[in-house]
DNA sequence: TATATTTGTATCGCGAACGATATAAACAAA
DNA sequence: TTTGTTTATATCGTTCGCGATACAAATATA
């Protein structure tokens, strides 16, 4: 009984709960194009650099195959994205835009700001920020490290 | 292109990842004795309180019954746990922990720390973990008082 | 007392996460 | 070339997480 136990001593829940939150107010903004929140990471990774193979969307969103896969296959079925055979390797499944998934980045333009000013308080500001970037990173960073040499 | 779409400016991002990847910390350590990591949360929620209605759990991990109820369901079949009608209240089910339930605190007494020691690196120490914690507890009120008015 | 509303829990369905496993293509070694 | 190994994805099964809905017990109102 020396609180080691205690809900309010741990960091994970903290995280889990503060994750969990986050994603609850994407959630309305998102549902609106039909999209959820890991959906829209996805759109987020081929934004930025369109025409990836599976492989480098999971790692980008440190995700495994398994869960990226059928992610994919109903974004696919929704006409987000095309999975198509890469023709250098034959193994790799090519993941590329369609114009609707180009399109949705235009219509999504409000959602960082509004999600942004929804986190804003007390002890989260532009100042504060920064900081906890730095914290959060050097957690997920470590955490990569271990798990790589297991 | 203004980089507001940058996953690598994304708050909600790094907080799902991290918390994805130490929650895969306590895998091992759990699973060890048949749990997982929500379940290890109830149990840290019955061993600051026995005998605790479903909706008090609920709202203590901040979680929605249609989620704690099954959760239970699967602890009980397991020996954990037993779920009772409440006396007063028919409508309640009071959770009370089993012999097992009270013994698994000893087994996993190693857990907190073998999982904070792995969170430890250059930026989190036990030095810069309250502001992490009040910065984390702040977003979570907010965003708990947002849907609260909704 | 009869009726309406609220409250506590449960059921259903779907989309993640992820461990374990399978499969085919690419590559390496014999 | 044959065989073995690695690599890229996919499949399967279980457990969350949660929106929507159902239902009975408790409470409020008429």
């Amino acid at each position: 009984m020396d609180g080691r136990f205690k809900l309010d001593n741990q960091l994970c829940f903290r995280l889990y709960t503060a994750s969990r939150l986050i994603t609850q107010a994407y959630h309305p903004l998102l549902a609106q194009h039909g999209l959820t929140y890991p959906q829209y990471l996805v759109l987020m990774a081929l934004w930025e650099k369109d025409a990836q193979p599976v492989n480098d969307i999971a790692k980008r969103l440190m995700l495994e195959t398994n869960t990226v896969t059928p992610l994919l296959k109903r974004m696919e079925a929704e006409g987000i994205l095309t999975r198509i055979k890469g023709e250098k390797d034959a193994r790799q499944m090519i993941v590329r835009l369609t114009r609707k998934g180009q399109g949705l980045q235009d219509k999504l333009l409000n959602v960082p700001e509004a999600v942004g000013r929804a986190v804003l308080c007390e002890s989260v500001t532009p100042e504060t920020v920064p900081g906890l970037f730095t914290m959060l990173d050097d957690i997920i960073r470590q955490l990569k490290g271990k798990q790589e040499n297991a």
